[in-house]
DNA sequence: ATTGAATAATAATTCAAC
DNA sequence: GTTGAATTATTATTCAAT
């Protein structure tokens, strides 16, 4: 059951603001997954969900950002690029 | 006081395991900077920081990975270069 | 705009049950 | 190993003050 829910637990925070554990549970009991309060504490804990604020002073619950792959390394073309035109164009 | 307290707090998360705002408050109090939990957790939202799990079912204070720049674009120069090569080398 | 004291709201844990 | 009820612990907010 577990993983499931997890499953959709990412599903609604993705598409509601939830801004406690108490309205992600009931959220969870009207999709057909009986849970408690507590349970989702520790589902939280094990998807690394955390609160952000939101507008007006609110916070929801979201996943924590990935950091993007890192692409710097392709920076160093327009370097190339720039010394080719320096040498060839100038 | 709050941009220096808010760096102070980096520091220390970096250094320790913190896993509560009043241990948080604490100790910046010890560090010379007087501050309540209530300050601490008004700190902690804009710092986007968040509670992750340690080992042994503790959780720390830890920043959120900032995502990095997005970089993709310039992974477009490849394909020109690329195209490029098709056009007039083969 | 920032802060603290008090409080309300929320989240984490314990302990028992399965 | 997973879960809920009850509880404890922790955090967020209110409201007043600066």
């Amino acid at each position: 059951m577990k993983i499931s829910r997890h499953a959709k637990i990412l599903e609604i925070i993705a598409k509601y603001d939830v801004e406690t554990q108490e309205e992600l549970s009931a959220m969870l009991v009207k999709e057909g997954y009986p849970v408690t309060q507590a349970t989702v504490s520790r589902d939280i804990r094990e998807l690394k969900l955390t609160k952000v604020a939101v507008s007006s002073g609110r916070q929801k619950y979201a996943a924590i950002s990935h950091p993007q792959k890192d692409l710097s390394k392709y920076i160093r073309i327009f370097r190339v690029r720039w010394i080719w035109r320096r040498t060839f164009l100038s």
